[in-house]
DNA sequence: CCGGAAAATGAATCAAGTTCAATTATGCCC
DNA sequence: GGGCATAATTGAACTTGATTCATTTTCCGG
Protein backbone atom coordinates (compact mmCIF):
# COMPACT_ATOMS: atom_id res chain seq x y z
CA UNK A 1 0.00 0.00 0.00
CA UNK A 2 1.83 3.69 -1.15
CA UNK A 3 -1.05 5.39 0.68
CA UNK A 4 -0.10 4.10 4.37
CA UNK A 5 3.69 5.25 3.01
CA UNK A 6 2.46 8.41 2.19
CA UNK A 7 0.67 8.83 5.13
CA UNK A 8 3.22 7.87 7.87
CA UNK A 9 5.74 10.27 6.04
CA UNK A 10 3.67 13.11 6.36
CA UNK A 11 3.38 12.05 9.86
CA UNK A 12 6.74 12.37 10.34
CA UNK A 13 7.19 15.47 7.93
CA UNK A 14 4.48 16.98 10.73
CA UNK A 15 6.29 15.19 13.89
CA UNK A 16 9.80 16.93 12.42
CA UNK A 17 7.83 20.40 12.16
CA UNK A 18 6.49 20.30 15.54
CA UNK A 19 10.17 19.99 16.76
CA UNK A 20 11.67 22.24 14.57
CA UNK A 21 9.29 24.77 15.27
CA UNK A 22 9.68 23.99 19.24
CA UNK A 23 13.65 24.39 19.15
CA UNK A 24 12.93 27.78 17.37
CA UNK A 25 10.52 28.91 20.22
CA UNK A 26 12.72 27.58 22.83
CA UNK A 27 16.07 29.78 21.25
CA UNK A 28 13.66 32.65 21.31
CA UNK A 29 11.46 32.22 24.42
CA UNK A 30 13.33 29.70 26.73
CA UNK A 31 12.65 26.42 28.06
CA UNK A 32 10.79 27.70 30.65
CA UNK A 33 8.28 29.77 28.37
CA UNK A 34 7.70 26.94 25.92
CA UNK A 35 3.82 26.33 25.77
CA UNK A 36 1.98 23.71 24.06
CA UNK A 37 -0.81 26.07 22.99
CA UNK A 38 1.57 28.67 21.87
CA UNK A 39 3.69 25.68 19.91
CA UNK A 40 0.33 24.02 18.02
CA UNK A 41 -0.63 27.93 16.64
CA UNK A 42 2.72 28.97 15.66
CA UNK A 43 2.40 25.17 13.43
CA UNK A 44 -0.99 25.82 12.54
CA UNK A 45 -2.30 22.77 14.08
CA UNK A 46 -4.45 22.78 17.18
CA UNK A 47 -3.31 21.96 20.64
CA UNK A 48 -4.32 18.37 20.29
CA UNK A 49 -3.08 17.20 17.32
CA UNK A 50 0.40 17.37 19.02
CA UNK A 51 -0.80 15.06 21.25
CA UNK A 52 -1.09 12.58 18.04
CA UNK A 53 2.85 12.33 18.40
CA UNK A 54 3.74 13.07 22.08
CA UNK A 55 2.25 11.75 25.00
CA UNK A 56 2.96 14.73 26.50
CA UNK A 57 5.26 17.78 27.00
CA UNK A 58 7.85 15.66 28.35
CA UNK A 59 7.67 13.43 25.76
CA UNK A 60 7.88 16.14 23.24
CA UNK A 61 10.68 17.85 25.18
CA UNK A 62 12.67 14.25 24.90
CA UNK A 63 12.01 14.14 21.12
CA UNK A 64 13.75 17.53 20.67
CA UNK A 65 17.21 16.29 22.77
CA UNK A 66 16.75 12.84 21.15
CA UNK A 67 17.04 14.88 17.56
CA UNK A 68 20.08 16.76 18.61
CA UNK A 69 21.53 14.11 20.50
CA UNK A 70 21.25 12.23 16.83
CA UNK A 71 23.17 14.98 15.26
CA UNK A 72 25.93 15.42 18.23
CA UNK A 73 26.43 11.58 17.37
CA UNK A 74 26.89 12.15 13.50
CA UNK A 75 29.64 14.06 14.54
CA UNK A 76 31.86 11.53 16.49
CA UNK A 77 30.89 9.04 13.52
CA UNK A 78 34.57 9.60 11.18
CA UNK A 79 36.77 9.66 14.02
CA UNK A 80 37.89 6.13 14.72
CA UNK A 81 38.53 6.26 11.01
CA UNK A 82 40.29 9.50 11.53
CA UNK A 83 44.20 9.23 10.22
CA UNK A 84 45.28 10.14 12.97
CA UNK A 85 47.41 8.10 15.96
CA UNK A 86 44.74 7.21 18.69
CA UNK A 87 45.76 9.56 21.22
CA UNK A 88 44.90 12.07 18.64
CA UNK A 89 41.66 10.58 18.02
CA UNK A 90 40.62 10.52 21.44
CA UNK A 91 41.77 14.51 21.41
CA UNK A 92 39.17 14.71 18.40
CA UNK A 93 36.43 12.71 20.14
CA UNK A 94 37.00 16.00 23.49
CA UNK A 95 37.21 18.51 21.07
CA UNK A 96 34.30 17.14 19.07
CA UNK A 97 32.03 17.31 21.83
CA UNK A 98 33.13 20.74 22.93
CA UNK A 99 32.37 21.99 19.40
CA UNK A 100 29.29 20.70 19.40
CA UNK A 101 28.09 22.04 22.90
CA UNK A 102 29.52 25.58 22.10
CA UNK A 103 27.30 25.67 19.01
CA UNK A 104 24.34 24.25 20.51
CA UNK A 105 24.45 25.23 24.05
CA UNK A 106 20.49 24.75 24.44
CA UNK A 107 21.03 21.07 23.63
CA UNK A 108 22.76 20.52 26.50
CA UNK A 109 20.70 22.49 29.12
CA UNK A 110 17.59 20.55 27.08
CA UNK A 111 19.79 17.69 27.96
CA UNK A 112 20.16 17.73 31.18
CA UNK A 113 16.44 18.66 32.02
CA UNK A 114 15.03 15.74 30.58
CA UNK A 115 17.60 13.80 32.50
CA UNK A 116 16.08 14.46 35.57
CA UNK A 117 14.22 12.07 37.62
CA UNK A 118 11.03 14.54 36.79
CA UNK A 119 10.96 14.60 33.34
CA UNK A 120 12.44 11.48 32.78
CA UNK A 121 9.38 9.62 34.11
CA UNK A 122 6.76 11.66 32.73
CA UNK A 123 7.68 11.01 29.06
CA UNK A 124 6.96 7.46 27.56
CA UNK A 125 8.91 4.75 27.62
CA UNK A 126 8.90 4.39 23.92
CA UNK A 127 10.90 8.10 23.51
CA UNK A 128 12.95 7.09 26.39
CA UNK A 129 14.40 4.31 25.05
CA UNK A 130 15.07 6.30 21.84
CA UNK A 131 16.56 9.00 23.71
CA UNK A 132 19.77 6.34 25.19
CA UNK A 133 19.32 4.63 21.77
CA UNK A 134 20.54 7.85 20.05
CA UNK A 135 23.50 8.35 22.65
CA UNK A 136 24.77 4.80 21.89
CA UNK A 137 26.84 5.52 18.71
CA UNK A 138 28.73 8.08 20.54
CA UNK A 139 29.83 5.34 23.22
CA UNK A 140 30.93 2.98 20.97
CA UNK A 141 32.56 5.66 18.59
CA UNK A 142 34.90 6.18 21.82
CA UNK A 143 35.15 2.92 22.94
CA UNK A 144 36.42 1.79 19.07
CA UNK A 145 38.58 4.43 19.75
CA UNK A 146 39.89 3.01 22.88
CA UNK A 147 39.77 -1.00 21.78
CA UNK A 148 42.06 0.81 18.43
CA UNK A 149 44.90 1.99 21.04
CA UNK A 150 44.82 -0.98 22.97
CA UNK A 151 45.50 -3.22 20.18
CA UNK A 152 47.78 -0.99 18.52
CA UNK A 153 49.91 -1.08 21.79
CA UNK A 154 49.28 2.36 22.44
CA UNK A 155 47.00 1.72 25.73
CA UNK A 156 48.76 -1.04 27.68
CA UNK A 157 48.21 -2.03 31.84
CA UNK A 158 44.58 -1.66 31.74
CA UNK A 159 43.75 -5.56 31.59
CA UNK A 160 40.20 -5.74 33.69
CA UNK A 161 38.79 -2.45 32.29
CA UNK A 162 36.88 -2.72 29.37
CA UNK A 163 37.26 0.15 26.57
CA UNK A 164 33.64 0.93 27.45
CA UNK A 165 35.08 1.60 30.79
CA UNK A 166 37.99 3.93 29.79
CA UNK A 167 35.74 5.94 27.40
CA UNK A 168 33.16 6.22 30.54
CA UNK A 169 35.99 8.02 32.24
CA UNK A 170 36.54 11.12 29.63
CA UNK A 171 32.46 10.94 29.18
CA UNK A 172 32.46 11.94 32.77
CA UNK A 173 35.23 14.63 32.21
CA UNK A 174 33.51 15.64 29.70
CA UNK A 175 30.20 16.12 31.34
CA UNK A 176 31.24 17.47 34.06
CA UNK A 177 33.06 20.12 32.26
CA UNK A 178 29.65 21.04 30.16
CA UNK A 179 27.93 21.36 33.16
CA UNK A 180 30.36 23.21 35.17
CA UNK A 181 30.70 25.61 32.04
CA UNK A 182 26.39 26.00 31.89
CA UNK A 183 25.21 25.61 35.15
CA UNK A 184 24.69 29.22 37.27
CA UNK A 185 26.90 30.71 39.11
CA UNK A 186 29.16 28.00 38.89
CA UNK A 187 31.81 29.43 36.34
CA UNK A 188 32.19 31.96 38.95
CA UNK A 189 32.47 30.14 41.98
CA UNK A 190 34.99 28.50 40.76
CA UNK A 191 36.90 30.75 38.95
CA UNK A 192 37.18 29.52 35.65
CA UNK A 193 38.22 31.55 33.20
CA UNK A 194 38.06 28.85 29.70
CA UNK A 195 36.42 25.78 31.09
CA UNK A 196 37.08 24.03 27.03
CA UNK A 197 40.69 25.09 27.58
CA UNK A 198 40.75 23.79 30.87
CA UNK A 199 38.96 20.21 29.43
CA UNK A 200 41.40 20.04 27.17
CA UNK A 201 43.97 19.72 29.59
CA UNK A 202 42.71 18.17 31.98
CA UNK A 203 42.16 15.05 29.23
CA UNK A 204 45.42 15.10 28.32
CA UNK A 205 46.64 14.49 32.13
CA UNK A 206 43.72 11.89 32.03
CA UNK A 207 45.38 10.55 28.79
CA UNK A 208 48.72 10.72 30.35
CA UNK A 209 47.70 9.18 33.87
CA UNK A 210 46.04 5.99 31.79
CA UNK A 211 49.83 5.88 30.33
CA UNK A 212 48.27 6.58 26.51
CA UNK A 213 51.31 6.86 24.13
CA UNK A 214 52.81 8.97 22.95
CA UNK A 215 52.64 10.82 26.38
CA UNK A 216 51.89 15.03 26.06
CA UNK A 217 53.51 17.35 27.89
CA UNK A 218 51.24 19.21 29.30
CA UNK A 219 53.22 21.99 30.78
CA UNK A 220 54.14 22.60 26.54
CA UNK A 221 51.56 24.97 26.23
CA UNK A 222 52.68 26.03 22.78
CA UNK A 223 52.58 22.07 21.89
CA UNK A 224 49.08 21.41 23.54
CA UNK A 225 47.31 24.08 21.33
CA UNK A 226 49.09 22.99 18.02
CA UNK A 227 47.85 19.63 18.65
CA UNK A 228 44.25 20.67 19.23
CA UNK A 229 44.69 22.59 16.06
CA UNK A 230 45.86 19.77 14.02
CA UNK A 231 42.72 17.30 15.06
CA UNK A 232 40.48 20.14 14.83
CA UNK A 233 41.76 20.66 10.96
CA UNK A 234 41.58 16.08 10.78
CA UNK A 235 38.02 17.05 11.12
CA UNK A 236 37.64 19.94 9.55
CA UNK A 237 38.93 17.89 6.47
CA UNK A 238 36.72 14.75 7.52
CA UNK A 239 33.38 16.56 7.30
CA UNK A 240 33.87 17.85 4.22
CA UNK A 241 34.08 15.28 1.78
CA UNK A 242 36.11 16.96 -1.14
CA UNK A 243 38.99 16.79 0.25
CA UNK A 244 42.03 17.65 -2.07
CA UNK A 245 43.98 14.20 -2.62
CA UNK A 246 41.32 11.55 -1.35
CA UNK A 247 42.08 8.05 -1.25
CA UNK A 248 39.55 5.99 -0.02
CA UNK B 1 14.10 43.54 71.59
CA UNK B 2 13.91 39.98 72.51
CA UNK B 3 10.46 39.65 70.84
CA UNK B 4 12.09 40.34 67.67
CA UNK B 5 14.53 37.75 68.17
CA UNK B 6 12.22 35.11 69.52
CA UNK B 7 9.68 35.56 66.40
CA UNK B 8 13.01 35.32 64.06
CA UNK B 9 13.91 32.54 65.59
CA UNK B 10 10.50 30.79 65.71
CA UNK B 11 10.28 31.98 62.03
CA UNK B 12 13.71 29.78 61.37
CA UNK B 13 12.41 26.54 63.47
CA UNK B 14 9.29 26.61 60.84
CA UNK B 15 11.30 26.69 57.89
CA UNK B 16 13.30 23.87 59.34
CA UNK B 17 10.34 22.22 59.69
CA UNK B 18 9.03 22.42 56.17
CA UNK B 19 12.12 21.65 54.84
CA UNK B 20 12.30 18.33 56.18
CA UNK B 21 9.22 17.40 56.07
CA UNK B 22 9.60 18.04 52.43
CA UNK B 23 12.37 15.84 52.41
CA UNK B 24 10.32 13.31 53.88
CA UNK B 25 7.72 13.65 51.38
CA UNK B 26 9.94 13.29 48.59
CA UNK B 27 11.81 10.03 49.67
CA UNK B 28 8.67 8.61 50.54
CA UNK B 29 6.47 9.78 47.66
CA UNK B 30 9.51 10.98 44.52
CA UNK B 31 10.39 14.64 43.42
CA UNK B 32 7.33 14.33 41.07
CA UNK B 33 4.44 14.18 43.52
CA UNK B 34 5.74 16.29 46.22
CA UNK B 35 2.79 19.13 46.37
CA UNK B 36 2.60 22.27 48.32
CA UNK B 37 -1.14 21.55 49.60
CA UNK B 38 -0.14 18.58 50.83
CA UNK B 39 3.65 19.52 52.19
CA UNK B 40 1.62 22.42 54.10
CA UNK B 41 -1.03 20.06 55.52
CA UNK B 42 1.71 17.37 56.53
CA UNK B 43 2.86 20.21 58.51
CA UNK B 44 -0.32 21.46 59.77
CA UNK B 45 -0.39 24.63 58.53
CA UNK B 46 -1.97 26.61 55.61
CA UNK B 47 -1.31 26.45 52.03
CA UNK B 48 -0.46 30.09 52.41
CA UNK B 49 1.76 30.06 55.25
CA UNK B 50 4.18 27.98 53.01
CA UNK B 51 4.47 31.11 50.98
CA UNK B 52 5.87 32.80 53.59
CA UNK B 53 8.94 31.27 53.40
CA UNK B 54 9.33 30.64 49.99
CA UNK B 55 8.46 31.94 46.93
CA UNK B 56 6.86 29.61 44.89
CA UNK B 57 7.61 26.00 44.62
CA UNK B 58 11.20 25.79 43.00
CA UNK B 59 11.98 28.27 45.59
CA UNK B 60 11.05 25.71 48.55
CA UNK B 61 13.51 22.95 46.71
CA UNK B 62 16.46 24.49 46.25
CA UNK B 63 15.99 25.60 49.71
CA UNK B 64 16.10 21.80 50.44
CA UNK B 65 19.17 21.34 48.10
CA UNK B 66 20.76 24.18 49.94
CA UNK B 67 20.28 22.24 53.24
CA UNK B 68 21.81 19.31 52.11
CA UNK B 69 24.78 20.90 50.11
CA UNK B 70 25.47 22.54 53.35
CA UNK B 71 25.63 19.01 55.32
CA UNK B 72 28.01 17.73 52.35
CA UNK B 73 30.24 20.49 52.25
CA UNK B 74 30.25 19.60 56.25
CA UNK B 75 31.83 16.18 55.36
CA UNK B 76 34.82 18.27 53.39
CA UNK B 77 35.78 20.22 56.49
CA UNK B 78 38.41 17.73 57.82
CA UNK B 79 40.25 16.64 54.98
CA UNK B 80 42.60 19.51 54.36
CA UNK B 81 43.90 19.33 57.61
CA UNK B 82 43.77 15.16 57.68
CA UNK B 83 47.25 13.43 58.80
CA UNK B 84 48.21 12.39 55.34
CA UNK B 85 50.03 13.11 52.32
CA UNK B 86 48.75 15.39 50.31
CA UNK B 87 47.60 12.62 47.42
CA UNK B 88 45.66 10.81 50.59
CA UNK B 89 43.66 13.95 51.41
CA UNK B 90 42.86 14.44 47.55
CA UNK B 91 41.94 10.68 47.50
CA UNK B 92 39.79 11.83 50.54
CA UNK B 93 37.96 14.24 48.66
CA UNK B 94 36.99 11.66 46.28
CA UNK B 95 35.92 9.20 48.66
CA UNK B 96 33.85 11.62 50.79
CA UNK B 97 31.71 12.83 47.79
CA UNK B 98 31.27 9.34 46.65
CA UNK B 99 29.89 8.32 50.59
CA UNK B 100 27.45 11.36 50.58
CA UNK B 101 26.05 10.61 47.35
CA UNK B 102 25.85 7.36 48.24
CA UNK B 103 24.05 7.88 51.34
CA UNK B 104 22.02 10.79 49.59
CA UNK B 105 21.02 10.17 46.26
CA UNK B 106 18.17 11.78 46.44
CA UNK B 107 20.39 15.30 47.23
CA UNK B 108 22.31 14.46 44.26
CA UNK B 109 19.00 14.40 42.10
CA UNK B 110 17.11 17.21 43.28
CA UNK B 111 20.58 19.61 42.88
CA UNK B 112 20.39 18.54 38.97
CA UNK B 113 17.38 19.46 39.02
CA UNK B 114 17.49 22.63 40.62
CA UNK B 115 20.56 23.45 38.80
CA UNK B 116 18.41 23.19 35.51
CA UNK B 117 17.88 26.43 33.78
CA UNK B 118 13.89 26.03 34.68
CA UNK B 119 13.86 25.82 38.19
CA UNK B 120 16.99 28.14 38.98
CA UNK B 121 15.09 30.81 37.27
CA UNK B 122 12.25 30.29 38.93
CA UNK B 123 13.72 30.26 42.20
CA UNK B 124 14.56 33.76 44.29
CA UNK B 125 17.93 35.69 44.03
CA UNK B 126 18.32 34.95 47.28
CA UNK B 127 18.07 31.12 47.07
CA UNK B 128 20.25 31.09 44.03
CA UNK B 129 23.07 33.13 46.23
CA UNK B 130 22.74 30.81 48.68
CA UNK B 131 23.07 27.73 47.21
CA UNK B 132 25.87 28.97 45.28
CA UNK B 133 27.57 30.41 48.92
CA UNK B 134 27.04 26.41 50.17
CA UNK B 135 28.67 24.90 47.89
CA UNK B 136 31.88 27.16 48.17
CA UNK B 137 33.26 25.58 51.22
CA UNK B 138 33.84 22.59 49.27
CA UNK B 139 35.76 23.89 45.91
CA UNK B 140 37.62 25.99 48.82
CA UNK B 141 38.82 23.10 50.54
CA UNK B 142 39.49 21.03 47.67
CA UNK B 143 41.74 23.93 46.51
CA UNK B 144 43.57 24.30 49.85
CA UNK B 145 44.51 20.42 49.63
CA UNK B 146 45.87 21.26 46.12
CA UNK B 147 47.64 24.31 47.42
CA UNK B 148 49.38 22.42 49.71
CA UNK B 149 50.28 20.13 47.21
CA UNK B 150 52.41 22.56 45.58
CA UNK B 151 53.41 24.26 48.48
CA UNK B 152 54.83 20.48 49.89
CA UNK B 153 56.36 19.59 46.13
CA UNK B 154 53.63 17.02 45.51
CA UNK B 155 52.69 18.55 42.45
CA UNK B 156 55.13 20.53 39.97
CA UNK B 157 55.30 22.34 36.22
CA UNK B 158 51.55 23.54 36.89
CA UNK B 159 52.38 27.44 36.96
CA UNK B 160 49.47 28.41 34.88
CA UNK B 161 46.68 26.68 36.58
CA UNK B 162 45.44 27.90 39.93
CA UNK B 163 44.43 25.51 42.21
CA UNK B 164 41.37 26.21 42.10
CA UNK B 165 41.29 24.87 38.24
CA UNK B 166 43.04 21.59 39.59
CA UNK B 167 40.20 21.27 41.81
CA UNK B 168 37.76 21.83 39.13
CA UNK B 169 38.59 18.85 36.86
CA UNK B 170 38.14 16.76 39.86
CA UNK B 171 35.21 18.30 40.19
CA UNK B 172 34.60 17.30 36.93
CA UNK B 173 35.67 13.33 37.15
CA UNK B 174 33.14 13.29 40.32
CA UNK B 175 30.19 15.22 39.11
CA UNK B 176 30.17 13.29 35.94
CA UNK B 177 30.34 10.26 37.32
CA UNK B 178 27.11 10.66 39.63
CA UNK B 179 25.61 11.60 36.49
CA UNK B 180 26.15 8.61 34.92
CA UNK B 181 25.59 6.81 37.90
CA UNK B 182 22.15 8.20 38.60
CA UNK B 183 20.86 8.99 35.17
CA UNK B 184 18.32 6.51 33.83
CA UNK B 185 19.69 4.14 31.35
CA UNK B 186 23.10 5.61 31.01
CA UNK B 187 24.69 2.84 33.06
CA UNK B 188 23.03 0.34 31.15
CA UNK B 189 24.23 1.85 27.72
CA UNK B 190 28.22 2.22 28.99
CA UNK B 191 27.77 -1.31 31.03
CA UNK B 192 29.41 0.22 33.85
CA UNK B 193 29.13 -2.52 36.99
CA UNK B 194 30.83 -0.66 39.37
CA UNK B 195 30.51 3.45 38.76
CA UNK B 196 32.32 4.11 42.01
CA UNK B 197 34.93 2.23 41.49
CA UNK B 198 35.81 3.50 38.15
CA UNK B 199 35.52 6.75 39.54
CA UNK B 200 38.80 5.63 41.47
CA UNK B 201 40.39 4.14 39.47
CA UNK B 202 40.16 7.58 36.62
CA UNK B 203 41.06 9.73 40.20
CA UNK B 204 44.33 7.70 40.64
CA UNK B 205 44.85 8.04 36.47
CA UNK B 206 44.50 12.44 36.37
CA UNK B 207 46.43 12.46 39.79
CA UNK B 208 49.27 10.64 37.97
CA UNK B 209 48.55 12.75 34.84
CA UNK B 210 49.01 15.73 36.90
CA UNK B 211 51.80 14.15 38.37
CA UNK B 212 50.55 14.36 41.97
CA UNK B 213 53.09 12.18 43.98
CA UNK B 214 53.81 9.84 45.04
CA UNK B 215 52.21 8.29 41.87
CA UNK B 216 50.03 5.20 42.32
CA UNK B 217 50.41 2.10 40.04
CA UNK B 218 46.52 1.92 39.04
CA UNK B 219 47.20 -1.23 37.76
CA UNK B 220 48.07 -2.86 41.45
CA UNK B 221 44.04 -3.67 42.15
CA UNK B 222 44.68 -4.33 45.48
CA UNK B 223 47.31 -1.19 46.48
CA UNK B 224 44.27 1.01 44.85
CA UNK B 225 41.69 -0.63 47.23
CA UNK B 226 43.87 -0.82 50.51
CA UNK B 227 44.94 3.08 50.28
CA UNK B 228 41.16 3.26 50.21
CA UNK B 229 39.99 1.69 52.86
CA UNK B 230 43.53 3.72 54.96
CA UNK B 231 41.75 7.22 54.16
CA UNK B 232 38.18 5.92 54.58
CA UNK B 233 39.44 4.58 58.16
CA UNK B 234 41.33 8.43 58.68
CA UNK B 235 37.85 10.22 57.70
CA UNK B 236 36.06 8.27 59.83
CA UNK B 237 38.11 8.78 63.26
CA UNK B 238 38.06 12.85 61.93
CA UNK B 239 34.49 12.65 61.99
CA UNK B 240 34.17 10.72 65.48
CA UNK B 241 36.50 12.89 67.61
CA UNK B 242 36.69 9.73 70.43
CA UNK B 243 38.91 7.31 69.02
CA UNK B 244 39.05 4.28 70.49
CA UNK B 245 42.20 4.44 72.85
CA UNK B 246 41.54 8.13 73.63
CA UNK B 247 41.37 8.71 77.03
CA UNK B 248 37.64 10.26 77.68
C1' DC C 1 -7.93 45.21 78.42
C1' DC C 2 -7.84 47.68 73.90
C1' DG C 3 -6.53 48.92 69.22
C1' DG C 4 -4.05 48.09 65.51
C1' DA C 5 -0.38 45.71 63.17
C1' DA C 6 1.24 41.34 61.69
C1' DA C 7 0.47 36.60 60.63
C1' DA C 8 -2.29 32.72 59.27
C1' DT C 9 -5.93 30.83 56.78
C1' DG C 10 -7.98 28.26 52.94
C1' DA C 11 -11.30 29.09 49.43
C1' DA C 12 -11.03 31.41 45.08
C1' DT C 13 -8.22 32.37 41.19
C1' DC C 14 -5.29 31.39 37.54
C1' DA C 15 -2.45 29.10 34.23
C1' DA C 16 -1.28 25.56 31.42
C1' DG C 17 -1.35 20.83 30.21
C1' DT C 18 -4.53 17.37 28.70
C1' DT C 19 -8.87 15.32 27.05
C1' DC C 20 -12.75 14.32 24.20
C1' DA C 21 -17.24 15.06 21.89
C1' DA C 22 -18.20 17.10 17.68
C1' DT C 23 -16.69 18.04 13.18
C1' DT C 24 -14.20 17.36 9.08
C1' DA C 25 -11.40 14.88 5.90
C1' DT C 26 -9.98 10.57 3.70
C1' DG C 27 -10.05 6.55 1.14
C1' DC C 28 -12.39 2.50 -0.29
C1' DC C 29 -15.92 0.00 -2.66
C1' DC C 30 -19.76 -0.44 -5.65
C1' DG D 1 -18.92 9.68 -9.08
C1' DG D 2 -21.38 8.94 -4.64
C1' DG D 3 -22.01 7.11 -0.24
C1' DC D 4 -20.20 5.01 3.72
C1' DA D 5 -16.94 3.79 7.38
C1' DT D 6 -13.00 5.04 9.42
C1' DA D 7 -9.57 8.05 10.86
C1' DA D 8 -7.81 12.61 11.80
C1' DT D 9 -8.43 17.20 13.45
C1' DT D 10 -10.28 20.61 16.17
C1' DG D 11 -10.59 23.69 20.14
C1' DA D 12 -13.49 24.42 23.97
C1' DA D 13 -14.07 22.17 28.32
C1' DC D 14 -11.80 19.85 31.93
C1' DT D 15 -8.28 19.03 35.36
C1' DT D 16 -4.66 19.66 38.29
C1' DG D 17 -2.00 22.06 41.24
C1' DA D 18 0.49 26.37 42.17
C1' DT D 19 -0.42 30.90 43.82
C1' DT D 20 -3.13 34.78 45.69
C1' DC D 21 -5.79 37.55 48.74
C1' DA D 22 -9.92 38.93 51.44
C1' DT D 23 -11.05 37.54 55.86
C1' DT D 24 -10.08 35.95 60.40
C1' DT D 25 -7.09 35.19 64.18
C1' DT D 26 -3.17 36.12 66.94
C1' DC D 27 0.00 38.98 69.12
C1' DC D 28 1.94 42.91 71.62
C1' DG D 29 2.82 47.45 73.49
C1' DG D 30 0.56 50.94 76.00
Amino acid sequence: MSTQERKRRERETREQLFIETAQDLIRRDGLLHLQMSRLAEACDYATGTLYQHFSSKEDLLMAIATEDLHRRATAFEPIPSLPASSRERMLAVVLTDIDFISIHPDHFQLLQYVSTEVVWASASLERQRALVRAGAPISEAVSRVVADAIHAGDLVGIPFLRPVEIAAGFWCLNTGMHTLAHTHGLLEAYAVRDPYALLIHHGHALLNGLGWQPLVDTGNTKAVIDAAERVRALLVRSTNPESPAATS
